[in-house]
Order: structure tokens, then C-alpha cells, then sequence
DNA sequence: ACATTTTAGCTTCCATGGAAGGCAATATAG
DNA sequence: CTATATTGCCTTCCATGGAAGCTAAAATGT
């Protein structure tokens, strides 16, 4: 069942949850070739726990990720912190829809205001207040915090090369050249 | 605004979403140190990315993600291809509440079928069905064929460190050693 | 044997987001 | 200038999953 590696192998030891599976998969069913679950189960993996980690901090300052993402592009934006909903439904990938749903939980919590626009009656501008712009700085620089901590568990050579991979990987499913 | 190194050197020409993201932030927090977005925001954007594609397939089958997890678990099992709904949660990682009713919606689809234990009269077994063996059979050939597909945008040697590095981030997540 | 605790699964309620349609304001064609 | 199309946001409805509590069945202790 184990692997027969000695454990110190940099390749090998990985007694993890996605080698379990992709040892009863190569059980039942030997006629598959399933070593792509290997690199894309563990992304998932990472990525899920990861998330996990990073939504303990914005649950401090009494958000989840979407209001988070939200003040955010908001803060990005730079003075005045202003944006129409449909930027900002862009900028964190959601639809107008759910952004709807952010701002008014965020309008309600009175860390943004919405207002119409002068030029375009029909639309909206979405202004942090106060008290967000507050909120905000002190919860990213704590989140900053927090990913830091997290990329320091691989070493700077590790993370150069992760990060070149990822990117590369992102750039070609984007660009199907 | 635009970086100035060539567009051919391999660590540059990120002008991707995260790379202007990053940006932003420099400009409007130069106080931080904003670098260890670089991997985890591309490695959440890759696994979105992915899991879109990987939903394509799933979906021809009639299939979201949560019920094709389902499926693959039982399958996985091996004969009789029977496993506990608290199994089944613990194995896919969500709460029994979830598997509840993504046990109905397979049941209701005629995938699975929900039996009483003989040894244990409180505990249910869920196996699945003929046509419920012979969907997930074809799914999950097709979706390994999908997935090759993806993990195909990288060399092999691309493939290989990036799964050890991987590999290796997540053990030192969950073993904080 | 009986009462208590634990277990397994289910139910209810809530939170979040997508899809699709609605409404008011604006742009455009003739 | 008016009729139509488009745009921007919101509303409604649905799908999914978590949290917490419920029920029945087993395990445990006295």
C-alpha cells in the first residue's frame, strides 16, 4: 500500500489524501492514465486550504471574501475610493448580480456608500466611507500579514520557481496560442 | 505603467490580472510588501481557471461537481461500489448535511440507491446503480482525457516540479513541523 | 434492565452566488 | 424628434453548501 521509497526522497512520500485516491484509481481502473490528478488534485488542495487560512483573518474584521475583495478594488482604486458596481463586478470576477448583494451587505455594515452618478442617471457610484477606508487598511495589512506567513513555509527559491510556473500555466490557458 | 523588461524573459511580462492588481497596490500602499499575492493570487486564479474547465465535463453528463465527487467515490470504492454516507462526506470533504442531499439528487437521478445497514440499523449504505456505474465509467474516462489536456500546457519537467512543489507546500501546511 | 450518552444520517434555516428578466436612463437610427 | 436598441443596476428565483439541531439506533454505565 505504502510507497517503498525511504521517506526522504524529494519526490516521493506523498502518503497524502490525493495519493490515496490515485492509488485506488490505478486499482479500478488500470486502463486510465490518471498522473494529471496528481498535479491538479493537489492545486485544488492547496488552494482550498489556503482559502481557509486567509478567510480566518477576514473574519476578524467581521468579513467574508467577497466584501473583502469589494473594499479592496475599492481601496486599489486610489482617492477618492470609488467605483460603479459594474467595475467593480469586473475587477473581482462576480456577476452584477452578486456585487449587488456585496454592496448592500457593505452599505449596511457603513463601510460603503452608494450614490447615482451625475453624468449617467442610471448608474451608480460606490464610495468607501470613512470608517471602511479604515477597516480596510488595518484588515490588508493583516492579510498581507497572513500571506506572508504562509508563502514563507516554502523557501524563496521554491516560490520563484512556483510562481514562474503559475504564470506560465495561466498564460497559456488564457492564450491559447 | 506597462513593466520595461522584454516580453521574452521568462520571469517578466506578467501583465496579467494579478500583475496589474499588484500594481495598484504599490502604488497605493508602497508600505507593504504585497510579493506573496504573486503566488497565491495566480494560484487561486489558476484553480478557478481549471475547475471551469474541468465543470464542462461534468456538466455533459448531467452532472455539477459535488454529484460527479459523489460518483468517483463510489466508484473508487470498487465492487460492490458501496461506501456510507458519512464516508462519502468524509472522503469528499464537505458536512453530511451537503452529502444528504447530494446523495437525493443521485438518487432522484437514478445513479444511487439508499439502502439500511443490516449490521447497524441507523446507518444507510449508498451504491451505485447499473446505469449509475456505467455513467461515471464513461465520465470519468472522458474527464482524465480533460484533464490530460490542461496539464498538456506544460513540459513534463514543467509538470514534474511543479507537482513536487505542490506536494511539498501542502505537507508543511498540514504538518506544521 | 434501565437511563444516559454517543452516533449516523437527516432536516431546517441561512449565506452566498449565478441566470435571467425588469426598469429606468441613455444612445442611436431614421 | 421619435422609435428602438442598449446599458447599468437591481430583483427574483434557484442551486449549492454550512451550522446546528432532531430522531432513531446503538453503545455504555450502573
Amino acid at each position: 500500500m505504502e510507497h517503498p521509497h525511504p521517506p526522504s526522497h524529494p519526490h516521493s512520500r506523498p502518503s497524502d489524501r490525493v495519493a490515496r485516491i490515485q492509488a485506488d484509481w490505478r486499482r479500478e481502473r488500470p486502463d486510465i492514465d490518471i498522473t494529471p490528478q496528481g498535479v491538479i488534485g493537489r492545486l485544488h488542495r492547496l488552494a482550498d486550504r489556503l482559502t481557509a487560512e486567509l478567510c480566518l483573518v477576514y473574519g476578524r474584521y467581521g468579513l467574508g471574501e467577497g466584501e473583502f475583495d469589494v473594499l479592496c478594488a475599492l481601496r486599489r482604486a486610489g482617492e477618492p475610493f470609488e467605483r460603479a458596481p459594474g467595475e467593480l463586478a469586473a475587477h473581482t470576477m462576480v456577476t452584477t448580480g452578486a456585487m449587488t448583494k456585496r454592496i448592500d451587505r457593505l452599505e449596511r455594515a457603513g463601510l460603503v456608500t452608494r450614490r447615482r452618478s451625475d453624468d449617467d442617471q442610471r448608474g451608480r457610484i460606490v464610495a468607501l466611507t470613512g470608517p471602511g477606508r479604515e477597516l480596510i487598511d488595518r484588515a490588508f495589512t493583516d492579510h498581507m500579514r497572513n500571506e506572508r506567513r504562509l508563502l514563507d513555509l516554502l523557501t524563496s527559491t521554491e516560490t520563484e520557481t512556483l510562481e514562474a510556473l503559475l504564470t506560465t500555466w495561466l498564460s497559456r490557458l488564457e492564450n491559447p496560442a
